[in-house]
DNA sequence: TCGTTTTTTATGGTATACCATACTGAGCTA
DNA sequence: TAGCTCAGTATGGTATACCATAAAAAACGA
């Protein structure tokens, strides 16, 4: 019954902890390149922008922390992680090795239930494939992974595996804004989705963990692309928009 | 110069945060197998055992809780994580990926500082091999398995990746109370251990990959023998000792 | 004016207080 | 006696208060 706060970013009033919010919130706000890599991010402020107190932010950084995105120094506070060119390639190598893993993986557990809901998805995305203007690079490319990492993820029936790779690739993501940089690849990178996810569909372990390899190396491809003409993540030196 | 504490489990009291070192002991704990899969860590018991607020060991908790070392059920509170047979088996797939990829990239980057190590590292260890009794089975383990990551998280010039390894080793240990079940185990990885590190030590990846693989298949038989003895980690069915 | 010292302030670290909820158990009623 | 209700308790969630430190600013002296 009693309410005084105004509302915060997110809707729900009722359910998970105000912990969880700040965590998404913030983490999309350096997904989405709100919070660059060098920024600072101050409990008091970010409470009081939120009209919460600085107990259920500092659990956020914490968790933020631990999945490399911010970094802690002790007695100085909290800033959005400094990504070196080098780091997003180590990260990239992992990628492959698991990316491999898991879709050899799912292409030899997959069963029945989840071929069917495969075909339903893959159908959805050949739909997309054939109609691309309709969403935006961005939206494309989130939506595309969400749903085919969703399937590889079901497939494999490794859930950790698959928490991996979404921390792995949100990580990367968030570091390297790629598909700013090269129109396209969010198309050229659902034609890969589509064939990987037709070989695992079909069984075909081999071919499908050499799309995958061949997927996450053109990724990497067009990260280290977009790098060069950005010197350094973070650093505004690059001329032009 | 005021100090009413009874003294914490820790030593010294000037450096790092006191959340650091509830995460260190509270996970510890859980390695030594203290705290057993199931067990409730209830933050005002904990605080009061280290004569400490709360807040620390909220802290620490969480980030036991980004490790899966604990879960977090809302408005219920923390208990030590219950892994099944299933997930440790599917950590052990993760393992032999990353592991296969770790000593190839050690062996194909090593340079010759990182080999001196090496010679330095692999005399060590084959001296222990001569005199295994020095060391307790417990204690054996743990000491080659520090040196050995060490040493391959070096060459192989991927800290990510090497922190990655680090944590599920740790996490497949403290759920499969493995080297306590299958004496002589510890022995076996560490003559598993030398081949690998003489293989990268000479620049043979391929060879250096493939001990890696067996190793870590070895690992997981161990686990598995072991495991049929205990039929589920945590619960106190198993007849004998 | 410049450098050094002192004071202020910003901020993270920790402790504590308060609140909400879920469980527990006692007591009441049928 | 069985089952329900309600109060009490345990415990996590959040807010707040206080402390320590380091950075910034101001004041002071050479």
């Amino acid at each position: 019954m009693i309410s005084e706060t105004t509302n915060p970013p997110w809707t729900d009033e009722e359910l998970s902890p105000i912990r969880d919010k700040v965590y998404f919130y913030i983490k999309d706000a350096i997904l989405r390149g709100e919070f660059k890599a060098g920024d600072r991010l101050i409990e008091r402020s970010l409470a009081q922008t939120l009209n919460i107190s600085r107990t259920p932010v500092r659990e956020a950084l914490f968790r933020l922390e631990s999945q490399r995105f911010v970094s802690t120094v002790p007695r100085k506070g909290v800033v959005v992680n400094e990504i070196s060119r080098d780091e997003i390639l180590e990260v990239f190598l992992i990628l492959s090795s698991l990316e491999s893993l898991a879709v050899r993986l799912a292409a030899q557990k997959i069963d029945a239930q989840t071929i069917a809901e495969f075909d339903r998805e893959i159908e959805t995305l050949e739909r997309i494939q054939q109609n691309p203007e309709e969403l935006g690079e961005q939206e494309l490319h989130l939506e595309v992974n969400l749903r085919y990492n969703d399937l590889i993820g079901r497939a494999s029936k490794n859930f950790r595996l698959h928490e991996m790779l979404v921390d792995l690739k949100d990580y990367v993501r968030a570091f390297s804004n790629m598909s700013k940089h090269t129109p396209g690849r969010a198309l050229e990178a659902l034609n890969e989705h589509l064939d990987i996810l037709v070989a695992v569909r079909n069984g075909q372990a081999d071919l499908a963990e050499s799309y995958a390899r061949v997927h996450i190396e053109k990724a990497k491809r067009a990260y280290v692309q977009s790098s060069v003409s950005e010197p350094e993540p973070g650093l505004e030196n690059a001329s032009g928009d």
